[in-house]
RNA sequence: UCCAGCGUAGCUCAGUCGGUAGAGCAGGCGGCUGUUAACCGCCGGGUCCCUGGUUCGAGUCCAGGCGCUGGAGCCA
């Protein structure tokens, strides 16, 4: 009797005869032997199909398979004979399950950007979205873990919102039963809500922006990780930030070493991220900027190259805090010992992968919310359950989000966002 | 929205000075080897993105359009 096992239990069963389930990935043939090469999911294995072990009919079967074919192998598992650690299957029986019906789209061999996004519900298949998707996993429930061990409660946010809340030209518009809606661009606003009731509170969902953005950095739907909390100040949403990335870093270490080495990730990178992280004001980092021959001044904002050049300076994410008030948004706390500085915090990666953390200390004064949200031309009426918050029991608060994407482009150390997500929308891609 | 580059076989690409289409891979057939993106031989495979222009002649030059890629702004 043979048991039913995956790829990655094989090693628990050398010497036994089991069966397996999974596609073929690749083939190599002889004369007398094939060598097939399978996949099921949680990893990949050869399987050596010799003449004289199955029938003649199973073997010459076995020559006509085709990629991506499903099959039901039968076998006993032994050591490689050249690759020490290495286990394969050596089969004595293969059944096909599913057989394709042409040619599978992607070889193992090279495709371009635009055909591999056309195909990305096949192109999941591959050993480097395979292992993309496991990290993305891991750094999810790293995250999840996180806020849970530390007192926080999982808030949703809606997904509707009936208001912009940072400018309309950047949302998605929908139809809500007459109404305009729009499809959030993060759930900050209810998770100060949620902070008053449950003290930490985090969200995680999608958020949409509708910015004619195409970089390697930006896409129409990602999904960002919000935790807020009451009673903290900028100094403690920083140590919170740099603790979950600290966390985050270490658990993918821990569990997703085989992930990172077909990715070719040079993980001694991933290994000096520890704590603690730089923490340089934004007027320091102008500073830095302008000794590099960079013409940034104080009250520009912070772009692209900029980023890359303050965090080359660093071995580990930097936190750059106190941007000028005018440069960020109205929710953003003025700085009582610097006028013209909010309380606000960006994390820049590290390997030039910038801005993966935005956040603060919340304005917790009606009044001066009010005059803001006039200045930046918003309506009030639409903020008038927002205003509630400082109506009843105002309180200091503070908290962040972090993009999931770009956090996984950096911890992967990707060329591109649009490999992070499973089925990315981007200005022009919404399929498949 | 703006700037730059690209568009040739199923895929990745080459194509010189404007002269009538090429390779590798994939597919098919055969061979061979405990093979590792296996290898060797043979075969089939083209709306050269579209429209118009220049020319005896356009994959190649020009104009417009479409698509893709990267970047800027904006952001996570």
């Amino acid at each position: 009797m043979s048991t039913l096992v995956s790829v990655a239990e094989l090693p628990a069963h050398v010497g036994e005869s089991v069966t397996l389930r999974g596609w073929l990935y690749n083939k190599r043939s002889g004369k007398n032997v094939h060598f097939l090469e399978v996949r099921d999911g949680s990893g990949t294995t050869q399987v050596v199909v010799g003449a004289s072990d199955v029938s003649a009919e199973a073997f010459a079967e076995c020559d006509g398979l085709t990629q991506e074919t499903s099959l039901s192998i039968t076998g006993t598992v032994h050591a490689h004979p050249k690759r020490p650690g290495v286990v394969e299957v050596h089969g004595t029986g293969v059944t096909v399950i599913g057989r394709p019906s042409g040619e599978f789209p992607i070889s193992p061999k090279e495709h371009g950007t635009d055909f591999l996004m056309d195909h990305r519900h096949l192109w999941l298949r591959s050993k480097r979205q395979h292992a993309i998707l496991r990290v993305r996993h891991t750094i999810i429930k790293a995250v999840r873990d996180f806020f849970d061990g530390r007192g926080f409660t999982l808030v949703d946010a809606p997904i509707f919102t009936p208001n912009a809340c940072e400018g309309t030209s950047t949302l998605f518009e929908t139809d809500y039963h007459g109404d305009p809606a729009f499809l959030t661009q993060s759930g900050q606003l209810y998770m100060e809500a949620a902070a008053a009731a449950v003290g930490k509170a985090y969200c995680f969902g999608p958020t949409f922006r509708a910015e004619k953005s195409k970089t390697r950095r930006h896409l129409a739907e990602f999904w960002m990780v919000e935790p807020e909390v009451a009673f903290l100040d900028l100094a403690g949403d920083m140590e919170l930030a740099e603790d979950m990335l600290v966390f985050i870093v270490e658990r993918v270490l821990a569990e997703r070493r085989a992930e990172l080495a077909v990715l070719e990730r040079d993980v001694s990178k991933l290994e000096s991220v520890k704590k603690p992280f730089p923490r340089i004001t934004y007027e320091e980092a102008i500073g830095v900027l302008a000794k590099a021959g960079n013409p940034a001044k104080y009250g520009d904002d912070i772009g692209g190259d900029e980023e890359t050049l303050i965090s080359s300076a660093y071995d580990r994410p930097v936190m750059v805090h106190r941007y000028p008030r005018e440069i960020k948004a109205f929710y953003m706390k003025g700085d009582p010992d610097d006028p013209r500085a909010a309380l606000c915090v960006d994390v820049l990666a590290p390997e030039g992968y910038g801005e993966i953390i935005g956040g603060g200390q919340r304005e917790d004064d009606l009044e001066i919310l009010t005059r803001k949200i006039q200045e930046h031309r918003l309506p009030l009426e639409a903020f008038q359950w927002y205003f509630d918050l400082r109506r009843y029991g105002s309180f200091p608060h503070a908290g962040f989000g972090m993009g999931i994407e770009r956090c996984v482009a950096w911890i992967c150390k990707l060329p591109h966002v649009r490999e992070t997500i499973p089925f990315p929308r981007m200005l022009n891609r919404l399929s498949p």
